[in-house]
DNA sequence: AACCGCATGTAACTCGTTACATGATTCC
DNA sequence: GGAATCATGTAACGAGTTACATGCGGTT
């Protein structure tokens, strides 16, 4: 949210923010928004005034200050913040022997993949495509250079996310083929 | 949890199934698998009972029950289990043009590949190797495949993952050159 | 005697979610 | 008049973390 407040905003436009782009790799909810940003200001990384608006009852609108600033540069330039990742669908994948009916994970793979393949549809943080190919980025200063960066290599790892379904896939497919031809032939 | 307790097991044994294999989909401390443990003894899915330990004090050991199997299944059988993925870095990447400098941009990602190649190397659920080719997959059982599968899928993913670092470091490879160049072309 | 690994738990706290409460303005 | 959108919040709960408390048994 530090990042985000690069310019002036409302809890209200935060949400917009956060359901436009990053919604793939952070989530939030206006009641986690409207708290967190009461924290920041307590500590001093905020500012905030109530504002008319254009339509609707006033708005508190935000800005950093610039502890906000040194704050969030700080952690900018720390380590890359990789929190513990929880994958529950790596853990079906896993268990899922147990059903003892491959039909049963073909389909769970293939509902994953076409998860997986409709999120790279919605990807494109700001201004920047996703399909398009980064040429010409010497016209690009260095927040849209970075905002293209974030979402190429979200692009890359969705595409990777596709390939592991894919391949997973493949491997199902044989073995189900394997096991009739099996059948078959203890039936012979 | 439910799943790794194909085999009966204390909480002390599941945090070394956790600590070996998931740890990359799912971490678990001892003080969240206890008090979990207990709850799903009191919603019927779980029985257990104390049991002597071989050294050290006596154990409890776990056990699923037929409703603990019935709901482990529901789960397995229903759709792909995707929690809100919550990537920091991702908006590391994102906000990381306000610092200005492409240099610490390139050590970033340069880290951040790192870290998913060093993951690469831990890869391998149960007696699944990581590098080894699938083939002869007739020869295991359901079990066995499916775990199989669960250890492709991460590491597809993974190697999706460091893919995706690479193109972002050559991107700004190539930026920092293409500046260094205009640099030059102002100084002349 | 000190330490390590085995073993089970509780307490306090943070983070995040769902559900609820309220009210202004605009468009149909 | 009613619905949708704009706008801000609180309450109750669940999930997860760090830190703490306790104690057995074997090794150095």
């Amino acid at each position: 949210m530090l990042g985000m407040l690069r310019d002036a905003a409302s809890g209200y436009d935060l949400r917009r923010a956060f359901n436009g782009g990053p919604r793939q790799f952070w989530v939030a909810e206006l009641s986690q928004i409207y708290p967190t940003l009461q924290r920041m200001e307590r500590v001093g990384w905020l500012t905030s005034r109530r504002e008319p608006s254009a339509r609707g009852p006033a708005r508190r609108v935000y800005r950093r200050t610039a502890a906000g600033a040194r704050e969030l540069h700080a952690w900018l330039r720390s380590q890359p913040d990789i929190g513990p990742e929880r994958l529950a669908y790596i853990g079906q994948i896993a268990f899922m022997g147990e059903l003892r009916d491959l039909r049963s994970t073909l389909r769970f793979l293939t509902l994953l993949r076409d998860y997986f393949e409709a999120l790279t549809g919605t990807l494109g943080f700001a201004g920047a495509a996703p399909g398009q190919t980064p040429e010409r980025t010497d016209r690009l200063d260095d927040d849209a250079f970075h905002e293209l960066l974030c979402v190429r290599v979200g692009a890359r790892s969705l595409q990777g996310k596709i390939a592991a379904c894919d391949e997973a896939i493949s491997l199902v497919r044989a073995q189900l083929s394997r096991k009739r031809h099996q059948k078959e032939a203890t039936r012979d």
